[in-house]
DNA sequence: ATGGCTTATTGTATAAGA
């Protein structure tokens, strides 16, 4: 079972890289974020003649945020009970007896930003709601754009970047606090190298240099930490005209 | 060198992304 997340920024412009992607991939699970576009509007015909079924929150301009899947989807939930917003960045369901959650965490802008302590509340409340949810699917997988790296070895140039938004420490302790739940960063099970990202600034040929961060993740809970056979990150659609600024992450797994 | 691209908007410049 191969389940992968991707921010499109704006599904609009990338569902024909998208519908590629799955034709030659054929993950079973694929997760978005930063859809741009409104329920109403979600290419729903499209993505079922891919073979495929989908779940849509979203919402006009920003935000975002999908699941597709080969299997039925059930128990759709979103955005978090626990932290009412107008911000679509959050969407679960059950698929093929795995928890799937995807969602699009706050950018923050800068350090001096209320958008940093709307993002550092957004993860908190993450956190708690995902021990909840967690407790209720042991099998569960948390996938999406974070907009953290995690660690010094996620980013470029650590020295140009320390302490900007994206690699703050309470950033990187808000991970930290999901990795607490159990969950592991299952592209580290099997890579301890720097130089691996999945974002590249669009500008200053920043993917032909790789000047990236890694800043898309998938957490898995034990159950599926010990069944999970690779990790990696396809940089082939980033590499097509008008690309995605990030590009797929996708986890495999023992599992039917 | 705080720029540099890309997307969307009842646009023709601005906001936001990361």
């Amino acid at each position: 079972m191969k389940i992968a997340t991707w921010n499109v920024n704006s599904l609009n412009v990338r569902l024909p890289h998208v519908l590629a992607w799955l034709a030659s991939e054929q993950p079973d699970v694929l997760c978005l974020q930063e859809t741009k576009l409104e329920d109403a509007k979600f290419p729903f015909d499209a993505v079922q003649a891919a073979g495929y079924h989908a779940v849509h929150a979203g919402q006009k301009t920003y935000n975002g945020v999908a699941i597709l899947s080969k299997h039925a989807l059930a128990d759709v939930s979103i955005n978090l009970p626990n932290y009412p917003d107008e911000q679509k960045r959050v969407i679960a369901a059950t698929t093929n007896g795995i928890r799937i959650v995807c969602a699009y965490m706050p950018n923050g802008q800068s350090l001096d930003s209320d958008k940093y302590q709307y993002k550092l509340a957004w993860l908190a409340a993450l956190r708690d709601w995902l021990a909840n949810e967690i407790a209720q699917h042991p099998e569960l997988a948390l996938l999406g754009d974070y907009n953290i790296a995690p660690e010094d070895r996620d980013v470029h140039d650590p020295a140009a970047w320390a302490g900007q938004v994206l690699v703050s420490p309470p950033e990187r302790a808000a991970f930290q606090a999901l990795t607490a739940l159990g969950l592991t960063d299952a592209f580290r099970l099997f890579e301890d190298q720097p130089g691996h990202y999945s974002w590249w600034d669009y500008r200053m040929a920043a993917f032909r240099r790789n000047l990236g961060l890694r800043i898309d993740h998938i957490l898995l809970t034990p159950p599926l930490k010990t069944i999970c056979t690779r990790c990696w990150v396809d940089k082939a659609p980033r590499k097509l005209e008008r690309p995605s600024d990030h590009t797929p992450v996708i986890a495999e797994l023992k599992k039917i």
